[in-house]
DNA sequence: TGTACATCAGTGAACGCGCGTTCACTGATGTAC
DNA sequence: TGTACATCAGTGAACGCGCGTTCACTGATGTAC
């Protein structure tokens, strides 16, 4: 019908430019349907501009395009983390501010987050090697972070939790839970999500003194 | 290659075990490969034993299909809570005792589960009538149970939250990251699940009385 | 400065596949007489 | 009890579609001389 958007071609060796441009079709596909399986070959390349066979010179094949997006999702998941804990002294206000991140960045990438925790448990034997990997990857440096975190509080004596383990799997669940939910379940009555998330922690974290928050 | 499975018609007037069966192989087709897009007419119909245009007599269209197993998921929760909570008289194990068939429930059919409340939250304006009214249907009932329940705790003087709304969004969103999370990652050293319960809902309902549990 | 040529980003046609759906049909089952 | 016939559960071939992937190719870009 249309014709190809004018997309200019790229120059002598930045052939590699594309490659990011796929990864950000594959992406923006996945979060416009909430699908995975609209991540196409075609659909990508109608996206960016090009042809599907083009997409032959920087991945393998489809699930090859799915598994960056995975991987970028890790990253972006990861830098966040670190940009939102990295200037905050305080344990506990580190505590709530890497929580805080976390559930923003579900909430703007509902469908990407949904890709990194969210994915079937590969039922039979027919396992694709690279996600779990990168699944357990993220998760372990997510959850390590929390771990420290919590730690961190109980060494400044915020935090009398039994278990720093226990705390962090409580917590981990429900903000996992909360980001999940509260995508899918628009129309319920949420609470605020800073108030909700803030009693939250504090409960599960044992905080002896939690933030007050209006 | 192989000749279809020996599968005798029904006599006349039990055409509707057909769609029994349909729902049945769907189901199975989902909890197999993890992917509600393996819910395919031919996919089912060789699972059942028949071609797929006789899935016409009983379905409209795939989609149908689709939303007869959210049906059907559905059903069996509301059956699972209200067989497992019926006969518990104390409110503190009433709480306990649905929470634990709600989790058993997810664990046992994980993808009926992610369907009933992982779905995606259809971004655009495609929007179709009849998912959306059953997960708030459940939604509701199952939520509406977790209110009941906390605030018969309450009611007995068994727990001191400072809110019943606020403790049953937290519980709920616990449950739910609980049962998606231990779905998805198997490899992870998950703690026992009834002693996380436990400790989970105490600290979230703010039981004074915890249940004690070794 | 000019030109021949190698390089490389990307094209376009084609393949076989499984899909949802349609259509005209078949043949076993039960019923009317 | 026997037979003609209506009913209804299910078949089989066919359609057009979008898909992943392959293949031989084109033509703009940069470089060597």
């Amino acid at each position: 019908m249309s014709p190809p958007p004018a997309r200019p071609r790229n120059r002598r060796g930045q052939g590699s430019r594309l490659r990011e441009e796929i990864v950000a079709a594959a992406a923006d596909l996945l979060e416009a349907t909430g699908d995975e399986s609209a991540i196409t070959l075609r659909a990508v390349a109608r996206r960016v501009g090009i042809t599907a066979p083009s997409i032959y010179a920087h991945f393998d094949d489809r699930e090859a395009i799915v598994h960056a997006v995975l991987v970028d999702a890790f990253a972006t998941m990861a830098a966040r983390l670190r940009a939102a804990t990295e200037g905050v002294s305080d344990p506990v206000g580190r505590l709530h501010a890497g929580a805080r991140a976390y559930l923003n960045l579900a909430a703007e990438q509902p469908q990407r987050y949904r890709m990194l925790f969210g994915r079937r448990p590969t039922p039979d034997s027919n396992t694709p090697p690279h996600p779990e990997t990168v699944e357990t990857i993220v998760g372990a440096e997510a959850f390590g972070w929390l771990l420290d975190a919590i730690s961190d509080c109980v060494t400044a004596g915020r935090s009398s939790t039994p278990s720093v383990l226990n705390s962090a799997v409580q917590i981990w669940v429900a903000l996992h839970g909360y980001a999940t939910l509260h995508a899918s379940a628009n129309d319920f009555p949420w609470p605020d999500t800073n108030t909700m998330l803030d009693t939250l922690i504090a409960r599960l974290a044992y905080l002896e003194n939690p933030t007050a928050r209006t």
